[in-house]
DNA sequence: CTGGCTATCCTTAGGCA
DNA sequence: ATGCCTAAGGATAGCCA
């Protein structure tokens, strides 16, 4: 854009990229706005700006309430997990794992005094 | 854009909606891209779309990754609650109740026999 | 709905003060 | 760094197939 194409790599000028950093983070934090307002919908957008020297590291949010960022984060921990269970493969292995600890746990309680039983196999 | 402006407010006509939100949505993780790859700092854009009859809710993010989305928003949770500090209120207090505490703390430790001279003086 | 098209508005890279 | 300016390229609302 500007004067000028811009080939989609990361910019080599710390300058000039410190420069592009600000004003497309605010270009970013606008059209999610945007997208909000005129769609209706939760949207939040986290930035982790680059280390400096002697700086904390930048950091903004959309919204910038962050009682709103923690609020979209937990719907899509819930609802988003949920929603990608079958796609994303951590999930599921988190769930199956969850679950299988859970009746090792119930098998545990229910067995108290039988251990004897158990000899020889892992639980 | 397009032909013609638009006021910013949600857009009523739920057709028009949601071709924007299909629109838009696409704009702004490809905004999200650009500015991760451009300024090599980690960007993360979640969108929970509008609730849909028979549908479960459409959920976006960027990056499309959800082990990365969840190292941002990790990176945020301790990073960006420490950067905030000094801007979001209940962290600010927060941090200084527990500086007040501490220092009360030392003080009854270090005060030990020396009860009288705090005599009509809250500690 | 799904996928182009395009007139218009928007974003922004590079300059300059 | 800090903030405007402007030309170019990018995004997209409304249409149409």
């Amino acid at each position: 854009m500007g004067r000028g194409k811009l080939t989609m790599e990361l910019i080599c000028n710390e300058r000039s990229r410190m420069i592009t950093y600000h004003k497309r983070k605010k270009g970013l934090t606008k059209k999610a706005r945007e997208f909000q307002i005129l769609c209706g919908v939760d949207a939040c957008v986290i930035i982790l700006g680059p280390k400096q020297n002697n700086h904390p590291v930048d950091v903004e949010t959309w919204p910038t309430d962050l009682v709103e960022v923690r609020r979209i984060i937990n719907r899509f921990r819930s609802e988003g997990a949920d929603r990608k269970k079958t796609q994303d493969l951590s999930y599921f292995f988190e769930a199956r794992k969850k679950k299988v600890d859970d009746e090792i746990a119930k098998l545990r309680k229910s067995l108290h005094g039988k251990q004897s039983s158990l000899r020889g196999i892992i639980v």
